[in-house]
RNA sequence: GGUGGGUUCGUAUAACGGUUAGUACUCAGGAUUUUCAUUCCUGCAAUAGGAGUUCGAUUCUCCUACCCACUACCA
């Protein structure tokens, strides 16, 4: 029994989508599950399509939603870039493995499994053109590649020729030409394709001396001892040849299972999750901000105010169930629950509405000196500083109406500082005479009151006021919370009261009857 | 076009071949509350369509429809 392996491997093209944290997560609960390793690979085999910043981004993220590699970077997060005895198999980038694939395309020529192609780009355009005038689609595979400049149709002294003095010929896989490849997934079950329809994938490219992703990924999979690959599944038509590779090199025996995930899809619409719809509809689609080269920002669930935990939590859930009712889950709880043949096949519409759930139920879950210490920060924004012990107060009464810490100062800000002016409408219904009055006296009662200094005694006390004066109590109290609030909105008044103290209190009073005459009528 | 994958309330999902098809989010209504929010209760709402197998199909088979992915010297 091999010990389990599993990897990530992105291709740092751009920040990662929560897509890919959702495929990083599930190789991480498959890895932790079964007291194997999770590693990250870098798959940087396209040198056009290189990000700078992408890799840094990848592992940040990754490392924020508390999935950690055991190989593949070092404890900086940096991807560790030579053999040691914690990382054997580095390095981890395959820009640095470069040396490795070239006799791996190499042998598979040889074996007969591959072949020399010198067609260059503008001859293959060329020839797509062509078969798309006819109506047809062009294939490189047994249909024609008898008919393509490569060391199957070229002598053997041309093709040494070309090998030595050309650079920007590539390998390719040479596709059976009928043959049914039989595979298995561990989502999917049993799955046959006939090679007729595939082509011949390009393996290798002398241009820049660089594997392609088939190649790449089936030797650094092989290489690297992995047991499982959990992907996207975008990777579901390749496996064929994957399935192949494996037999050309000799490895069937040791080759990994496979898992294909499904895709995430807009929340309206169909198709896949893109960074145009968060746009649209107003959630990230990235765990992280991102900042491109052109200066362009891209929220970031992080920097929405999400709780890693809650981001995890969420994504897990889609595409994945634990066969009960629980849907709080801390990581070490997901590793224990979770399971392949439980990950749904058809793809997952991301609900944002359920992730600011998720959110609202972690926030509560905090301890209020926990978050007191994340609101500092919010209270320092609009210029207010508070005694700590103070601040874990009011967070202790608010926090059950927030999704997020941010929340905080529109539902509290009153308990900071005083109204600077007072809602229309609220104004309009509640500021009468009739109400006016009782409330003023009971703004005195406020100020005279003498009992025990907390919510529960002052708010039996205000309460058996208003009875015993037969006064209507929510007009009256709604009079008071004008004044404290500016609106009709807001905490009980026995809370705010305590917590602004008395003479703050009764300055707030005095400025609305101050202004009553403006204000009344 | 071709190949592969998929399809249960609006969304995420549950349901040994036998259930009044359950739960959560959203939404609507109600109760509680000094307002707002919370909380609680109630409600709306689904097996894509058609054949077949079976005493019985959401579940198994086939066909159709629709959706998705792939079809690069990108991953």
């Amino acid at each position: 029994m091999r010990k389990t392996r599993v990897r990530f491997a992105p291709s740092p093209t751009g920040p990662l989508h929560m897509g890919g944290v959702r495929t990083a997560l599930y190789n991480y609960l498959y890895a932790k599950q079964n007291g194997g390793d999770f590693i990250i690979r870098i798959e940087d085999t396209d040198s056009h399509r290189f990000v700078p910043g992408a890799e840094q981004y990848i592992i940040e993220a990754l490392r924020w939603c508390g999935i950690i590699p055991d190989e593949g970077v070092d404890d900086e997060g940096r991807v560790v870039e030579t053999p040691s005895e914690r990382h054997p198999h580095a390095p981890y980038r395959q820009s640095q493995r470069r040396g490795i694939y070239r006799k791996y395309a190499e042998q598979l020529v040889e074996a007969g499994y591959a072949y020399y192609a010198f067609d260059s780009a503008e001859e293959l355009a060329a020839e797509r053109a062509k078969a798309e005038a006819a109506g047809q689609t062009f294939i490189y595979n047994h249909e024609n590649r008898m008919h393509l400049r490569n060391s199957l149709t070229l002598s053997a002294a041309e093709t040494e020729k070309l090998l030595a003095e050309t650079t920007d010929w590539t390998v390719r896989f040479k596709m059976p030409e009928d043959e049914i490849v039989e595979m298995d997934d561990l989502i999917r079950g049993h799955i046959e394709v006939n090679t007729r329809t595939l082509d011949d994938k390009v393996l290798w490219k002398r241009a820049d001396e660089l594997p392609t992703y088939h190649l790449a990924n089936i030797v650094d999979d092989h290489l690297m001892e992995i047991t499982e690959v959990i992907r996207g599944e975008e990777w579901l038509p390749s496996l064929p040849l994957h399935y192949l590779l494996y037999r050309a090199f000799g490895w069937t025996d040791s080759q990994p299972r496979f898992a294909h995930l499904s895709l995430l899809l807009k929340p309206v619409g169909n198709g896949k999750l893109s960074k145009r719809d968060g746009d649209k509809l107003g959630f990230p689609v990235f765990p992280l901000r991102w900042v491109n080269e052109a200066g362009e920002v891209t929220r970031g669930y992080r920097e929405d105010g999400y709780f890693p935990e809650a981001f995890v939590n969420m994504l897990a859930l889609l595409g994945w169930n634990p066969g009960t009712e629980q849907e709080i889950f801390s990581m070490d709880e997901l590793v224990k629950a979770f399971s392949m043949d439980k990950v749904q096949k058809a793809g997952a519409k991301f609900n944002p509405d359920k992730a600011k759930w998720f959110n609202k139920e972690y926030l509560r879950m905090k301890s209020d000196e926990e978050l007191a210490k994340l609101f500092v920060p919010v209270l320092a924004e609009h210029g207010v500083e508070d005694d700590f012990g103070h601040l874990v107060k009011v967070v202790h009464l608010i926090k059950e109406r927030a999704t997020f810490v941010a929340d905080f100062w529109d539902i509290a800000w009153y308990l900071f500082k005083a109204p600077e002016t007072y809602a229309e409408k609220d104004t309009a219904k509640f500021w009468k005479p009739e109400n006016v009055e009782p409330a003023l006296k009971v703004a005195d009662f406020i100020a005279a009151y003498e009992g025990e200094w907390n919510k529960d005694s002052l708010e039996a006390a205000l309460e058996d006021f208003i009875r015993a004066n037969e006064w209507p109590m929510g007009k009256v109290m709604n009079c008071i919370r004008l004044a404290l609030t500016g609106s009709g909105s807001g905490l009980g008044i026995a809370d705010i009261v305590i917590l602004i103290g008395k003479k703050e209190f009764s300055s707030r009073i005095e400025k609305a009857f101050a202004n009553s005459a403006s204000i009344s009528l």
